[in-house]
DNA sequence: TGTGAGTTGGTTGTTTGAACAAACTAATCT
DNA sequence: AGATTAGTTTGTTCAAACAACCAACTCACA
C-alpha cells in the first residue's frame, strides 16, 4: 500500500523502470519497440531513455534492419556490458565455486577451488584472492557492484542460521565483505537460489508464476517461487521439506524425517552400511549402479519411491505451475527419472505437475545467487528481469 | 508488469482505490488524515473523495472533535453502508449457512437451515427461497452486489472439481447464479475462505503477510496466504495436505494419507470400530471424552499427536508467521490444544509458529467468502481491506 | 464574557511537470 | 516520387501540488 506510485514522480521513476526492464529483457531493442510493449508514447520512451543512458546504464549498439515496406532503420539498445559485474560464491562439498557475471547475467568467468576439509576462516583468504585477481583485470566502468553466497542451510536476514556441513557460525560474511567493499553482500539458501535460477534465467520459465525447486544434496530443501515471488518464509526457513515427518499414527520412539531416508548422504550411508565400506561417494555409488550392483540398485530404488513421494506431497502442498528436480545424483543417472515419473504418476493418476531436471546444478546455484544480487544493486527487486547466460569475453 | 501504473488516467483511478481504501479501513475518518496517511495533499484528497461520493460508495456521518488545541472540526467520512449487500452460503454436513452481508462485512442476517441428507439439487430451492426472502425486505440502493459459497472440496475455476461430501457434479452454481441475478457468482474452498477470513477481518493479523490455516472438518485441507496473497496453486489445489503421504521408507501397500489417520471422519471411525458403533457423531465423542471414556481419549490423544505433526510439516514448508487451526473438534474441546501446543513444542524445540484457534469456524468460513465477494465487486481485489463483523440492524 | 491570536479542516484558483499529440526530420522501400 | 517507419522537437493536456483563502474551533488574557 504505502510503496505504491502515487504522484508524478514516482509514476516517472517506475517507467524509467519498466523501459529499463524493456531493454533489459528483449535487447537489441528499438525505442519504437518499447513504445509499443509499454503502450507509451514515442516521444516519452525517447525522454526515459535518455535518462538511463545519462546514468550509464544502457547504450545503442548501432542500427537494425528496416522494415521490408520501407522506413527509417530503428536504433538497437541494450545494456550496457561494461557497466560492471557481480561476484558470486557457491560453497560445495570439496570445491569453492566462484563466477563472474556483468549485469545481464553472462558469465565472464568461473571457477572451482579445492577446499575439501578447510574451515571457513581457511576458505576467506581463497575469495579474497579470486575477487582481487578478477578486480585487477577488470576494465568496466564501475568495477565491483554486489556479492552473492549460496549457502547450503537456512539464512534469516543475511545471516547464516544453520549449515549442518560446514561451521559458518564463525565468520559473518556479510558484515565482512560490506565493509571490505562498499557493495550490497548477499547470503540465500542455496534451494532458494536454485529457484531464483529457474524464474530469471529459464526463458522456458516466462509465464510461469508458481515454481517450486526440490534440491537433493546432502540434505533436501525446497525453493518456492510463489506468485513469482521468492517464498522464503518469516524465518527464512519454508521449504525445509527435508524435516519433514511421517503422519502415519506410529508414535512409538523418536519420528523420522525425510532427510533420514532420502537425501544423498543418507543414501551412501545406506549403501556403505550394508557393503560394510567406508568413505563412499556420489561417483561411488553411480559406478557400482552401473556395474549392476544389486544393494545399490535396491537402494536406489527405494530412493526413486521417496523422491516420488516428496515431489506427491510437495504437489499437493503448492500446486505449482512446474516441480525441478536439482540433484547431481539424479543428474549423474538420468535413467532414474522415469522410473519417478510413473512411481508418481501411480500415486497422482489425475492431475499431476510436470518434473524437470535442472541441468548443471552448480551453475544454476551460481546464476540464482547472480540474479538476486544484480537485482538488489540495480534497485529491480520486483520487476520481471530475464537474465541471459552467456559466456562472453569483454 | 502490464497491469502497472503508467499514465497519468491510471494515477488517477489508483489514488481514488486509495482514498477508498483509507475510508473503508479507518472508518469515520477525516479527509486531512486520509491526506496524511497517504502523502497526498489535502485537495487531492478532496477532488478524489468527490468523485467517490458521486458514485455513491461513500457518506458523510456528521462532524468530530475538534483537536485539543483548537481548529475546525473534521468531517467523518465512512463507506455508505447502504450501498447494497452480498449473500454468503456453507454447505455444512447437517446445515446449509446463509449470511447477508453489506460491504464493509457487517452481518446483516444468518441463518442456518437443516439440508441433512439431501442432495444439491434439493438444496437450491432452499437458496433461491433465502434470497427471495432477503431481497424482500431490502432497502439499499443498489440490492444483492455478488454471492459467495464456500466448498468442502477443491474449486478450480469458479468449479467444484471434487466435492467428496455432497455431488456437486450435478448443478453449475456460477452458471446458475449469474444468470438469475447477473451479479459476480464466487465459489472458493472451505479453508482458502477461512484463511482469507484470518486475513481481512482479524485486526490482530493486519501486520501479517504469511499465515496458513489448517482446517479439520470431515477432511483436511489448508489456506494460504503467502504474501498477502491467497495461494490457490495452478488446479486450485494447492494446501491440500491431506493427501500427503508418509516418507519413511516403508513401501508395503497402498500409501496411506495424512486424512486417514486424523481427519475428524477418520477419529470418529476408530472410535466407533473400536466400540462396534454405528452413526456416531462429533458430539458423541466430545460427551464420551467428557465422560472419560478410555478408548476415546486414546484415539484422541492420537489425534493430538498427529495435529501436532502436521503443524510441524506445515510450519516446515511454508514458515508463515502464525497457523490457525479451524476443527470444531478442538473447538469444542479445547482442552486438547495445550497438548498439540507441548507436542509441537517437543518436535521444534527453537523457532516455532504460533499456533491459533479460529473461534466459530462456520462464521469465519462465511466471512472469508463475503470479503473475496466483496473485494470483486469493488475491484478491489489486491487493496489492503480490513473488513469488520459487526452485527448491524439498519 | 468577550476578544483576538493561534490552530486545524476543508475549498478555491493557479502552477507544475510528466505523458501525450502532432508536426517535423531522417532514412529506408518500391 | 510516394509510402512507410524511426525518432526528435515543440507545444498541449490534465491530475497532483501548491498557495491563499475561508470556516470553525481552543485558549489565554483582559
Amino acid at each position: 500500500m504505502s510503496s505504491a506510485v502515487r504522484n508524478r514522480m514516482q509514476l516517472h521513476q517506475q517507467n524509467i523502470q519498466s523501459v529499463f526492464a524493456e531493454v533489459f529483457n528483449h535487447q537489441p531493442i528499438s525505442r519504437i519497440e518499447i513504445s509499443r510493449n509499454l503502450a507509451l508514447n514515442k516521444s516519452t520512451v525517447s525522454a526515459l531513455y535518455r535518462d538511463l543512458k545519462d546514468q550509464g546504464y544502457v547504450e545503442e549498439l548501432g542500427e537494425g534492419d528496416a522494415s521490408n515496406v520501407g522506413g527509417r532503420k530503428p536504433v538497437l539498445l541494450a545494456v550496457n556490458r561494461k557497466y560492471g559485474y557481480t561476484m558470486n560464491f557457491d560453497f560445495g562439498y570439496r570445491h569453492l565455486h566462484a563466477m563472474q557475471n556483468n549485469v545481464t547475467g553472462d558469465v565472464l568467468s568461473y571457477k572451482q577451488v579445492n577446499v575439501k576439509g578447510l574451515t571457513l576462516k581457511q576458505i576467506l583468504p581463497l575469495i579474497d584472492a579470486e575477487l582481487e585477481n578478477i578486480s585487477t583485470n577488470d576494465h568496466s566502468s564501475h568495477g565491483l557492484l554486489g556479492i552473492s553466497f549460496a549457502i547450503h542451510g537456512t539464512v534469516d536476514h543475511n545471516k547464516v542460521t544453520y549449515s549442518p556441513f560446514l561451521d559458518m557460525s564463525q565468520v559473518d560474511l556479510e558484515d565482512y565483505y560490506t565493509q571490505k567493499f562498499q557493495v550490497p553482500v548477499l547470503l540465500e539458501n542455496e534451494a532458494n537460489v536454485s529457484a531464483v535460477y529457474e524464474r530469471d534465467f529459464n526463458k522456458a520459465n516466462e509465464q510461469l508464476s508458481n515454481m517450486v525447486t526440490i534440491s537433493i544434496h546432502r540434505g533436501i530443501g525446497a525453493g518456492l517461487i510463489i506468485h513469482q515471488n521468492l517464498h522464503r518464509g518469516i524465518h527464512g526457513e519454508a521449504g525445509e521439506i527435508g524435516r519433514s515427518v511421517s503422519i502415519d499414527g506410529n508414535w512409538d520412539g523418536e519420528p523420522r524425517k525425510v532427510e533420514d531416508y532420502c537425501s544423498e548422504d543418507a543414501i551412501i550411508t545406506q549403501i556403505q552400511d550394508k557393503k560394510h565400506a567406508d568413505n563412499m561417494t556420489r561417483e561411488d555409488v553411480v559406478r557400482l549402479f552401473k556395474a549392476d550392483d544389486q544393494v545399490t540398485k535396491s537402494a536406489l530404488r527405494g530412493f526413486v519411491r521417496n523422491v516420488a513421494g516428496i515431489i506427491y506431497n510437495v504437489a499437493n502442498n503448492f500446486d505449482p505451475d512446474v516441480i525441478f528436480l536439482n540433484s547431481p545424483l539424479i543428474e549423474a543417472l538420468p535413467e532414474l527419472e522415469p522410473q519417478i515419473e510413473s512411481f508418481y504418476a501411480q500415486m497422482a493418476p489425475s492431475i499431476r505437475v510436470p518434473i524437470k531436471l535442472t541441468k548443471n546444478s552448480h551453475y544454476a546455484t551460481l546464476l540464482g545467487g547472480c540474479a538476486l544480487v544484480t537485482r538488489e544493486v540495480l534497485g529491480m527487486e520486483d520487476a520481471k528481469l530475464n537474465f541471459g547466460a552467456q559466456t562472453v569475453i569483454l
